[in-house]
DNA sequence: TCGCAGAAGTTGACGGTGTCAAGGGTGGGG
DNA sequence: CCCCACCCTTGACACCGTCAACTTCTGCGA
């Protein structure tokens, strides 16, 4: 076992509780006496209540950017749907980081500049992919139009699956896999022909 | 003035704040000073704090329901993106009541009846378009997937545009209907021929 | 008209929470 | 030996949601 600091364990088990419950009932208080240590304890570690959430979602944006990038190197034929699948796993896989990085009045980014940082680079691992898909010559207009598509799509279907609604509207979903292959089918926007 | 009644004053008092600062930092109690009565008055007509996030969840999926009739009567040569420019501009226009639709930890669709039907007839029409665009003899599973296409790409880009980074990474938005339908170009979602 | 039941609103209290302020203990370097 | 930086504890404060009991108002049947 690693030297587990109170910071990481005060972590983990908020990352724990916000996958199971969604952050907004997460207690400080909570979480100290849970770790074994005084409701006070984990101010050493972070300034705010906000500060445990920016450091959740330091962490997530970190994990969610290497999540992508082995994704399109593990499929470099269909990287749009590789992409896709890497985004919505990441969500479903990681619900106590994903619920957090997505809530800007938890973890106020452009307040810490080491997180706009790491959002910055997840961010960038998706234009940065269209761009390449539409060549370098294509109009602004439609890079970013297709980051937006490509990006609400993943995003959207990850936020109704976390949160309910499709499954329940849709249908049991049998296989994570074949529902976001079948997805991006439909979508129009799995296997664009690149334009090098 | 309609004889607007302490419910409807803190309802909307609710709807106003939560579209402003997010429904987590609302207070029953600022709510109930703010309105003039004691911090106790509300408690004669919501049951819980929960039960002011179920009723603001109820009125925005009537709300909804109707502007998204009311778009596919406007626009019937293409629904589709009717359809999804409706959904985007609830979200942005109705930000107190969206915020609360789909966050089941404070509303909790499953425990109100009334709200249950409610949010089932708005998927309901959603669901219904892409039933009638695939044609009565389309696969389930298509219909399936095509639904949760169209639903996660209007849901992702309406919760990325409230939410923030993406007008700070596509840069900023000229005009949200042309963002909305070069989206709807940019996916294939626009426009699929009727197959009827 | 009287009486009364029920709705609407008030006041007070309780436990829980985030946060500020101050104190304690411990290990390492001068 | 002393001092200081670090980690943690204790105590207090205001605010929050909620329960309970009380008052005030209102409409309606006898």
């Amino acid at each position: 076992m690693a030297p587990t600091s109170l910071r990481d364990t005060v972590l983990a088990a908020a990352v724990d509780y916000i996958a199971d419950n969604g952050p907004d009932g997460l207690s400080f208080r909570q979480v100290a006496i849970a770790a074994g240590v005084s409701h006070q304890a984990p101010y050493h570690h972070f300034s705010d209540r906000r500060g445990i959430f920016q450091a959740i979602a330091t962490e997530g944006y970190e994990l969610f950017t290497t999540a992508m990038l082995e994704s399109l190197a593990a499929e470099p034929d269909d990287p749009t749907t590789a992409l896709l699948e890497a985004y919505v796993n990441f969500a479903l896989d990681h619900r106590g980081h994903f619920r957090v990085m997505f809530r800007p009045d938890l973890c106020a980014i452009a307040d810490s500049p080491e997180l706009q940082r790491m959002a910055d680079g997840s961010f960038d691992v998706l234009v940065d992919h269209v761009r390449d898909l539409l060549g370098p010559k294509a109009p602004l207009k439609d890079i970013r139009a297709r980051a937006a598509a490509m990006w609400s799509l993943a995003h959207g279907l990850s936020t109704l699956l976390i949160d309910g609604p499709l499954e329940a509207k849709i249908g049991p979903v049998s296989s994570r896999r074949a529902l976001i292959r079948a997805v991006a089918e439909q979508s129009g926007l799995a296997n664009s022909p690149k334009r090098h």
